[in-house]
DNA sequence: GTGAAAGCGCTAACAT
DNA sequence: ATGTTAGCGCTTTCAC
């Protein structure tokens, strides 16, 4: 579909009466050329209306610029922000962004690992399904050298280590529940997704803990596993109807099931918190409008990306030592009004 | 940073001992090869692992097999909904997506429209800042023959035609208005973005249309134009202070900032619907769950991410006949509880 | 400090 | 139905 030809190297060569290699050396600044000579054909590069070509730069220094980035949703509000930060990181440093989604299918992120291999990514940030099992579908990457960082929803990889970002969900879902607990909670519910997923595994690990730590009961049947989707609140509800003792407070994986309890409840004549507290993750927006407001746990997502993204192109650009490190990010309890059965003093609204 | 040599055509033509134009054409199934080398070929390179180097086939075919998208934020509901559906399309018809953000940054746009271009995408999509004015630096595209669509923030492009997806954004305006009429409102604010892009002054001019149609006086003073951010409410609010005559109804042109509003109502005493009725613009997943819920209008995200992608996918595949087209998709009011003053029966809760 | 030349891996026009 | 050949535009080694 292209029409007029394109200016190259040789047409600025012959037009300055050079050779096309100083001017390919003049245009990545080489130590070698002087000066006087690169702004010559800088100038004529740019009157010409010189483009690079990246094909045939890439494919002479087998190299892509391109980072690929593969999640399960980009119509999450936690996710379309980590990814935010790594498009504003990528793009400081001159990387291209190839994204793709998994949907949380497992069949599609296989698809799309072999999408970014075959796209010869010069390394790849991923953020896995909730289902994956197995990562041997990266053994490529590592096997020839191009760096994989994981971010959020991570993976032990046998026989690689990799770099990961994440924040500390264990503690995150020990500092869920205690609050719970501190408000006088005694049958706290857990709301999860997937457990094989490190996110939801980890925060379970710290109900768990939060429990012992308290000396409470733990009740295996408290713990509800499901899609943490819109209609989750429903389905918690149904599963709440079940239990013998009707629980007293609630910690949700997410603030997206979180809200659609706490909608639930409302429309049942349950008040939240009296008859039951909520304490949801992620605070995105909602969490603070919706009513009762929603405590939760904060957890950075623009900065997630931005770090991941900062992790893996410092691997790219230094490629002497490739240094293997889990960076943690601080998370943060929001205390707002769904779980206050104590009145206490709200923080500043500011939260 | 790669290591292994890479297993090439030729490499698979000599175990074969055949060419490498015939190992070329039996991967891309050319019609004029046996069916049964093709069959050998595909197995060879199956087994020794080839991986087509797309480098090499970009600079022999000038055709990068991407789409470049642009977009104001990722990190938006609407809007990485948007992406969702273009990431889907692309997928299925096997191209890849370069996607970045212009932060609403006039700036910040014609950078990544000229890193687009030096990519040498295959076909752009793109939604405007608030305060594009000018679309010159897409000429190159055209010029150059790379197919460009808008999607959902568009504008005329003179001197070029291109293909544009959106809703009729002045006929939304309109149903939100009436609808406020129809509920008793007779003071009606408008609460925009910047007029200078059509999602705003559409809807404005929706506004005015509606406004005239039942004889309601149009006062200036009543359309207010802000960021449409998660301040917006107390902006709109002190905004109101200011007014002799409080209005009775405001209709915004966005769900955030709708929703920010009815937040900072309650908080000042003020009875949504009652004092004040509000509808807003997007139906986001918070329209559902606020209290009291939102009236808004519904405008489908994915979908319209999926027809800009196809549409963009159209002209590439086929080059002979370049149709240009506008297509606007369906939007639909939501009638909820912020804005039912005579309090009719509500539409069944799956809206 | 600059030039000549080879080659990255693929595709397609032109043969046969 | 398959092979020969040239070349896409760039980078880089080696030569001077």
């Amino acid at each position: 579909m292209a029409s007029r030809k394109e200016v190259t190297i040789y047409d600025i060569a012959k037009v300055l009466n050079i050779s096309a290699s100083t001017v390919s050396r003049g245009l990545s600044n080489h130590p070698a050329i002087r000066k006087d000579t690169i702004r010559r054909i800088k100038d004529m590069a740019l009157s010409m209306g010189y483009q690079q070509n990246t094909f045939a730069s890439n494919l002479r220094k087998n190299r892509s610029n391109t980072i690929g980035v593969i999640l399960p949703r980009l119509d999450s509000s936690f996710q379309s922000s980590v990814v935010s930060g790594i498009e504003k990181k990528a793009n400081q440093s001159g990387f291209n962004l190839i994204i793709s989604q998994s949907r949380e299918s497992v069949e599609k992120e296989i698809a799309n690992i072999a999408t970014m291999y075959s796209s010869r990514v010069d390394g790849l940030l991923i953020s896995l399904t909730c289902d994956t099992c197995k990562l041997d579908h990266l053994d490529k990457f590592l096997k020839k050298g191009i760096p994989v960082v994981f971010f959020d929803r991570v993976k032990e990889y046998p026989g690689f280590h990799c770099s990961k970002v994440v924040i500390d969900n264990e503690k995150a879902g020990y500092d869920a529940t205690n609050h719970l607990i501190e408000q006088g909670c005694e049958r706290i519910m857990y709301v999860s997704d997937n457990l094989l997923s490190n996110v939801y595994s980890d925060r379970h690990q710290g109900y768990i803990n939060a429990l012992k730590h308290h000396k409470i009961q733990h009740d295996p049947e408290l713990t509800f596993v499901n899609k943490l989707d819109e209609e989750s609140g429903a389905r918690t509800f149904s599963r709440l109807l079940q239990l013998k003792n009707r629980p007293d407070g609630i910690f949700a994986a997410n603030d997206v099931s979180a809200v659609a309890m706490i909608y639930q409840f409302k429309q049942a004549g349950l008040s939240v918190p009296d008859d039951i507290a909520v304490v949801g993750f992620n605070n995105i927006h909602i969490s603070r409008v919706i009513e009762p407001s929603l405590t939760t746990i904060h957890y950075p997502g623009v900065e997630m990306g931005e770090v991941a993204a900062s992790t893996l192109i410092e691997m790219l650009n230094n490629d002497e030592p490739v240094i293997i490190k889990t960076v943690v990010l601080e998370h943060k309890l929001i205390v707002r009004k769904s779980s206050l059965k104590n009145k206490q003093i709200l923080r500043a609204p500011s939260d």
